[in-house]
Order: structure tokens, then sequence, then C-alpha cells
DNA sequence: ACCTGAACACCGTTCAAGT
DNA sequence: ACCTGAACACCGTTCAAGT
């Protein structure tokens, strides 16, 4: 009797291991992004779920810097860019926008601080800068102040989703999420009133957590700051 | 002839090694970023420069994020705080202060990176935020805005300096520094003027550099921003 | 108490060899 | 052209064992 034949066919566990495309490796890796935060979407581990060898991917992605910031351009496509033709004050709207921007960042563990030093230029992006230069524009921003405001926002809305949401669980981390915050808080309410006085007096509102109201209040204070401060004498278009 | 002892003292390729602590360790840990880059403070680079191995470090350093907060909180010693207690317009001399400390980030390559994750608690950092805070006291900004705007500052500031300062060479970078930054000024100079007329009237010019003057100008941007946004309903003090 | 070697469980990236 | 296993050169952290 003739052995049964092992075909590829006989294992069922995952679905048929399929080619290798750049579209599907990103796929997958944003599926890992979302199961187990970024990272974790290590060229190894990618490897791994998509049933080959770390050296395969390498054929579809230059390194793991590129792999992240496709990761990034992919998960910028949930931005609502909804408030751009929307009716309502240009300044609520921008606001909206931006907001959106940073709940995308902080859902996903670990992809704002990585947005901190990527800089995607895929279509998602794109739109994005588009849209706020739109807002801008509505609201009469000198287009010099818009270019170099750009920058201010979205740099101010990465970092704030980077400061607060959930840290990029490299490795399973020994510190608890608020360990160095809650330190800081401790230091800040029994600082000596004498060598600090600002410090004193403020106490731990200085540290008042992240909350929406700070984020929106952020928000205005740039958009205010932009639209009022003219770029330096020679800059100015 | 009896052979010459090989004593502990025939050795002098280095200082004798000294007893750990967490002084010496730190000390180390500065001069290595120093030298190779806050990527290179490894618990088991620094513990071959100590002539020891990684598992004594945990004796003194909790982790590796401790470390590098550590080895910030002892660089932030360099911020020149002198514009604190100098004459002439607060405003002028907040954006020294800022621009002290941007350039400290900014020497390290790492260093900001990791600032804009790590929240230091050490005297250096008091003394800057308190610094901070008395200047725009002494603009009469409201002290509910002063605290919340600290944030903005610092973060900026941060950003800024991590957005242009020597990427971290985790480990021998294959991409070339400006790389990405090349590919997106390419992509938006190719823009098709229909689908983006905002990117394609601005042009490059929305990536022109990080540059003294956009530095200083950001600067402004959140100082005039803070000065004119009052906190929301409720949240004033 | 402090220090250590060894172990465990990972990394990114390259390269010669196969199909 | 694409894919692979194996190798190289690293990581952080824990733990039992020593002093």
């Amino acid at each position: 009797m003739a052995e049964e034949k092992v075909g590829p066919r006989s294992r069922r566990e995952r679905p048929a291991k399929a080619a290798l495309s750049r579209a599907g490796i990103v796929a997958t890796a944003v599926g890992l992004v979302q199961a187990e935060g970024l990272a974790r979407v290590t060229m190894r581990r990618l490897a791994q779920e998509l049933d080959t060898g770390a050296a395969s991917l390498y054929v579809y992605v230059r390194n793991t810097d590129e792999l992240h910031a496709a990761v990034l351009e992919e998960l910028l496509g949930a931005v609502d860019l909804s408030p751009v033709t929307a009716k309502g004050d240009w300044r609520d709207r921008l606001e909206r926008v931006l907001t959106s921007y940073a709940e995308v960042l902080f859902a996903y563990p670990g992809l704002a601080q990585s947005a901190m030093v990527a800089r995607p230029s895929g279509e998602h992006y794109l739109k994005l800068i588009e849209a706020l230069l739109a807002l801008l524009d509505e609201g009469d921003v000198p287009k010099g102040q818009a270019g170099w405001g750009i920058d201010i926002l979205l740099g101010f809305a990465t970092a704030s989703a980077a400061e607060h949401s959930a840290p990029d669980p490299r490795t399973k981390k020994t510190v608890a999420p608020g360990e160095e915050w809650a330190a800081l808080a401790n230091v800040i309410r029994n600082v000596s009133a004498e060598s600090y006085p600002q410090l004193a007096a403020h106490g731990t509102d200085l540290l008042a957590g992240p909350g929406k109201a700070r984020l929106a209040w952020g928000f205005r204070v740039l958009i205010n700051g932009v639209l009022s401060t003219p770029l330096p004498e020679g800059e100015a278009k």
C-alpha cells in the first residue's frame, strides 16, 4: 500500500500560505499591531506569522523602520477628514481633524512613539496634510505661517498621543505604566517651597493628566499662536 | 628565577576597577552616550565598560529605561538657566532657556528620542521647570495657563530636537539620515495639483528644514498662544 | 549585601545556497 | 526572481550559586 501523500493541503491550520507580497506583509503587520502592539511587529515575529523566515521579508521591505512606517501610513487611513468639508467654524473643524489623528495614534500601543520618528510619505499622510492646510487656508492664515504651523500641530498631536498612550510593551515591562509619573508627582508634592517656589505653588496641577480638555486646549493654543505670530523678516511669503 | 607575579596592578589599561555604585554607573553611562550615542548605552555594553557582567548592574538600576532617564537627568545639568535672572524681555529670556534645552538634547544622538518618553524627576529637571514657570509668571501668564503650557513648551522643544538630531544609530543604520525626508520631498514635488492643491501650492517649503529660525518661531507661537488662550470654563484658576 | 556566570528568550540583518 | 536556513552579532532580564 502506498503511503498517503502528505500534500500542502493536508495542513489547514492557516489559510494555505499565500505567496508573499508587500501588501500581504503590511496587512499582516497591521493585524499584529492591533493584537500585540507595534513592539511585537518585528521581522522575526512577522515572518513567523507568515509562516516563513525573517530573511524572506527583506525582498519586500527594506528594514524594520520602513515596515513600521508602512504600518503607520496604513492606519492613518482611519483619520476622519470629513470635518474639512463640513460646515462650522474652521477652528473647530481643524481641532476635530487633529483630535481624530491623535485618537488613531492613541489606539495602538507603540504607534505614536514610532510616529515621533517616522516620516511616512503615503497617500493617507499626504491627505492629512492637505486637509490641515485647507482648513488653515480657510481661516486666512498666511501661507508661510500655515506651512510652518503644520509641523507644530502634528507634532503636538503626536507627542500628546505618545505621552499618554499605552507604553510600547517592548518586552514585558517590569515598571508599571504610571510609575515614573507617580515618582515625579511625589517629588513635586514634597518639594521645598524655598528652593522651588513656583513648583510648590502649582503642585501636582502641573501633571493634571491628559484629558480631552487639555488636548483641546493645546490645539487652541497652537492655532491661536500660528494665526497671530508672523514669520521672521525675510521668511514671510 | 621566579616568574614575575602578575598581580592586579600589573594591568593598567583601566583605572583599577573601582567598586560599583549608582553614581559611577551613571557617570560611565554619560561617557558612553557622549562617545557612542544613547543606543549604545545598553546594560551589556555598559557592564563591559565597567569590567563586570550585566547582571551586576541590576543592584543599582532597575532597568534600561531607568538608566536612560538617569542619563538624561544628568545631562540636563548643562541647560543654561541664567536667562531667568538676566534682564530683558521675559519672552526672549524664556526663548533662550528653551533653546538651550533643545541644544542639549540635540547634542547627544538618541537623547531627544528618549526624552520623548522618559519622565525624569531629578534636580536638574525640576530646576528647569521652575525656571520656565518663573519666566511665565514674570510675564503675568495666568497660573493655570502657565502650568498647562509647560508641557507644550517642553514637548515642542523635545520633539524638535528629536526630529532633527542625529538618528539613534541603534544598529548600524542602512538608511541614510535623510532618506525618508528625501522620499517625502520627492513625493510632494510631484504631487498632482488637482488632488492636492494645497500641497502643490506650498511645495517643499513645507519641509524647509529645522533651522534656528523655525525653532525660534515655534517658541514664539507657543508663547503667544499660551498667553492668549484661556483655560476652558471650570478649569481656570 | 553584593557580584557573578550561565541561561532563557528574544532581536536585525546578511549571505551562500537552493528552487 | 524569490525564498530559505544558518550564521553573526547583538539585546534585557532572571536566577542559582558563590563571596
